[in-house]
Order: C-alpha cells, then structure tokens, then sequence
DNA sequence: GCATACTAGACAGGTACCTGACCATATTAG
DNA sequence: CTAATATGGTCAGGTACCTGTCTAGTATGC
C-alpha cells in the first residue's frame, strides 16, 4: 500500500463527504437514465426495503440507517409522486403499512441493483481487493468507535438494527 | 485483512455517511468543551485557513473544498459571531478580505489541531497503519474516478486546488 | 381494569451542504 | 479604448440529513 508524499494529504472528513457525494451522483445518473428522474437520490434507498406485505416506516429507518423523521419525509416524497401508498395497519392503529404501486415495483428491481452496480464499477476503478479492503477498515474503524464511546454507539445502532430514537 | 462474514455488509453510502457524522460529532464535542459552543462544526474548517494578510471567500472555498457560497456562509455565521471580519481589498475591489478578529485568533491553534487529534485517536482505536491504508484507499479511489469521469473530476477539483464554480 | 410505561408516527425547526442566476469589478483581445 | 470574457461575491432556493417535542394508539404491572 504505497503512500506517495506528493498527493497533499486530505483530512479524512473531505474524503468521506467528496467519496459520499459522488456516490449520490451516481445514483441520481443512474434515476435519471432508467427514466425515473422525478425519483431524488436519497430516496431511493427506500425500494430494496418494501416488501409485498408492507412494512412500517420505522422498520424502513433502520434498515436504511436513517431517522425515523428522515424516513418518513422520503416516503412522503414517493407517496406525492406515486411510488407508494400508506395503508392502515389492521394489527397496530399506531402503525400504517408502506406498500409500493404498479410504478413502485417497475423501480424496485433497478434500485436494488442500483448500489452493486455502482459498487462494482467502483471496484474495478481500482481493484477489487482493495475496494474490499476499504469496506473491511471503514466497517471496523465504525466497530471500534462504537465500542470506544457509548454515545457514538447508540448513533450507530443501525450497525446491528436496534433501536433509533 | 480478514473478512468477517458475520458481520452485515453495509452499503459503502451508508458506512461513509456514519464516520463522516461521527467526525462532525467530534468536532462539535472539542468545540463545546473549549468553550466556543457557539461555533458550528461546519464553520470549523474556516479556521486554520485564514492568514494574518487576509485571505478571499473563494480561495478559503478552495482550501476547505466546498463551494464559495456554502463557504460564503460560514463566513457570515462567524462574522455574526465576532469571530472574523470581511475587509475590503485595496487590491480588487470585487475582493473582500476575510480577517480574524481577537476572538477568532483564539480559536485558530484549537481549530488547526482539532481535525489531527480526531484522526489520530482515531488512528489509534485500530492501528496508524490501517488508518493511513484508509485514507490511502480513499484517496486512490477519488483519483481514479477521477480520472474515469470527467464530470466528477470537474466536481473534485478541490483535490489539485484548481477552480470550483 | 386502569394507571403507567412504551411505541409509531407527525410536526416544527435546524445544519451543512448543493445548484443556478445575477451583479460589479477586473482582465484580455482586437 | 472599448468589447468580450472571466472572476469574486451575493441572492434565491433546494436536498438530505439531523434533533426535539407531541399525540394517539398499544402493552404491562399490579
């Protein structure tokens, strides 16, 4: 693992911010291409979650690894544009069941795909060894900080889906 | 570099957007805790690039890689705050000089070494190898989609500081 | 069987970024 | 020396998250 003096060295935060948001380009490129441009990146992360039967928008939170709140706006989105529907949940009157429509599933199998592909493309941009090797060391660096401080493990709960919020 | 397959193999969106918000909950942290509570952990990164001469909004941009007008803004927030004063350039008068004040003096040694004891404390909860394998990795990963995608290049320019918008 | 938690979701508001359009000043080219 | 162009800064508006608080249903404990 060669480090080459001449590269300026980068705090690690601009890395993980100018990395991430090229990730959301892609995944907007990829929206867009397929023909579902109305569909915003951050949302389409809600797909790959929705079963048949319908889930909860907590339960969509924690698989997507984000708030509650920040769920529910997505869903929000997708309900105004025809994604999804909110149905009322017969077991839990607190609860209310997303379920995708006609137009959510013709998405669905595309979103699922969507994260590998761009994953895969980014593997080969290097190697795919090394993209392993930096999924491994970002995963474990996350471990040992939750390990290290209790507060930042309850913000990572979405690590091992326990609660949020 | 052991692969553990027990542990869930999180989307890489996911595991960059959960280290970068346990950074700016660090900094948030060291910044409360020396007293300039009042200072967001985004207007941090203004800090150890202002000079004693004065320095433009688009090269602090620049420097901190964001754009000129979410720097723009930080610099407001700060100005509100006391913590630095915009100048007008005698040299270019569509220049404003960005200057810290008394206050924002104080600030600068804590906020230029805020970011490094974040990393190496960091660095330690693995190893510094592995840490600087990371940041190796991350780095090389940009580059090359870099140098693949010529619209990410242009997005990425605060890599080889060259111009953004 | 009713008071006391606990939960799902909604509502309000904030942060750290982003894009696009615009204006005033500076630079350059003919 | 003027016209075209480039640049620094601002204004307006949007996105993807966040925190805190509230309400309405549900489960539990005596």
């Amino acid at each position: 693992m060669s480090r080459d003096p001449s590269v300026k060295r980068l705090r690690l935060a601009l890395l993980l911010r100018l990395l991430h948001r090229e990730y959301a380009h892609d995944i907007e490129a990829s929206l867009a291409e397929a023909g579902f441009g109305d569909i915003r990146s951050g949302d389409a992360k809600v797909f790959p979650f929705v079963p048949p039967e319908g889930i909860a928008v907590r339960e969509l939170a924690v698989q997507a690894g984000v708030r509650k709140q920040t769920m529910a706006q997505s869903v929000d989105q997708l309900e105004h544009a025809g994604y999804l529907e909110r149905r009322t949940n017969p077991r839990d009157g607190r609860s209310r069941l997303i379920v995708l429509t006609e137009r959510g599933r013709a998405v669905r199998p595309l979103a699922a795909g969507m994260g590998d592909r761009i994953e895969r493309r980014w593997a080969e941009l290097t190697s795919p060894e090394e993209f392993e090797t930096l999924r491994d060391l970002l995963h474990r660096l996350l471990d040992r900080i939750g390990q290290a401080d209790p507060d930042a493990a309850a913000r990572l709960t979405s690590l091992d889906d326990s609660h949020l919020d």
